[in-house]
DNA sequence: GTCTATATTTGGATAGAC
DNA sequence: GTCTATCCAAATATAGAC
């Protein structure tokens, strides 16, 4: 574990990335990620303690890696617009360049595992875009309502589009932009209800 | 299958689902179904297939009754505001009856077995919602945007404040409002972005 | 149509040689 | 630190009596 040379134990993770993200966790068997890493099946057990340390270190290496991506260049002092476009494009590319990982990270939610987590790797990125929300609640630019649920309308495209884009579909940059336009208007406070409605 | 009394198989069918709703697929085995159910194991496989039957068939059961819930009273000729604030306060309330539903079908999704369902009993809901988007649209009411993004962004504050509940939180009526309003805003057309941008 | 008992397979994890 | 071999537990599914 702590002499484990970095590579075996980076691929024995992305073997398991991969597998998660084709077959869902019923399909990621000790058996085949030790095969797919090119190991024998024993050999995991050097680098991680059982399976869910595996699959628990994963998960958080994930988060981590997104979380540092959508930390460049983020200007804290910036509008809220300004900051609210630059996580959410930041986060989208991020995700866009390691699809599988989005996955896993969808699948390990719906994992009993993600209790053991407690939260504590996906806490880092909530807690940013909490205080984005704040500091745009008292600018008057966003609405005052739940953090949970502005994270939720937050991720909801991100998610949308890049699962699409697994299975072929190709966004134009057009509807990225347009997609990113749809989760801020979700949080702004529409001016007087000035939103049609027809 | 066939002569099954059907509340045997009800029984099943409940059994399973608070079993994934609590610990997911993998906590779900068919000696813990049989047991919750108050059966032999052995008796599982006298009303289903197998076991993927048995979760293919309860995802389905589920699917359906909440587009059943959601089409009470929907007047398709109404304006797109009311229609959306109809079907997402009807679905809103038939999931609140029914958070092990939720969870389920969360659960399920990312699974295998949502790749052999084909997305039939998801597309009845969709294509509601997707007519409702072509309506609003050409109205000027809706943005022109790809369908699976806006219902994307049409579930997820119900995901959220459902499951939300589940650990305990308890939302007032204003919560849930605004939380269908800011759903709605991510649809409407923000009047030549007369949003708020700080 | 439900039970008991069991067949069959596979998964996670360990032991010990190299 | 990797391999081979193996153990043990658990899970799906079936057989056959009642």
């Amino acid at each position: 574990m702590l002499t484990s040379s970095p590579d075996t134990k980076t691929k024995i993770m992305q073997a398991a990335l991969s597998l998660v993200a084709a077959d869902g966790f019923a399909g990621a068997t000790t058996a085949r990620i030790a095969n797919k890493a090119g190991l024998a099946e024993g050999s995991i057990y050097r680098h991680f303690k059982n399976k869910d340390d595996l699959m628990l270190s994963l998960y958080r290496c994930i988060k981590g890696e997104v979380f540092q991506a959508a930390l460049q260049g983020y200007d804290k002092a910036a509008s809220p617009h300004t900051r609210f476009t630059h996580l959410w494009q930041t986060i989208f590319s991020a995700y866009r360049a390691m699809p599988d990982s989005l996955v896993f990270a969808q699948r390990f939610a719906e994992t009993p595992l993600m209790g053991k987590e407690g939260g504590k790797a996906h806490n880092d990125m909530a807690c940013v875009l909490t205080c984005l929300r704040d500091d745009g609640v008292a600018a008057g630019a966003f609405k005052d309502i739940t953090p949970d649920l502005l994270i939720s309308l937050f991720y909801a495209p991100i998610i949308t589009l890049l699962r699409a884009e697994i299975t072929g579909r190709q966004w134009q940059q057009a509807e990225i932009k347009d997609a990113c336009q749809a989760a801020y208007d979700s949080w702004a406070v529409t001016s007087g209800n000035s939103a049609v409605k027809l």
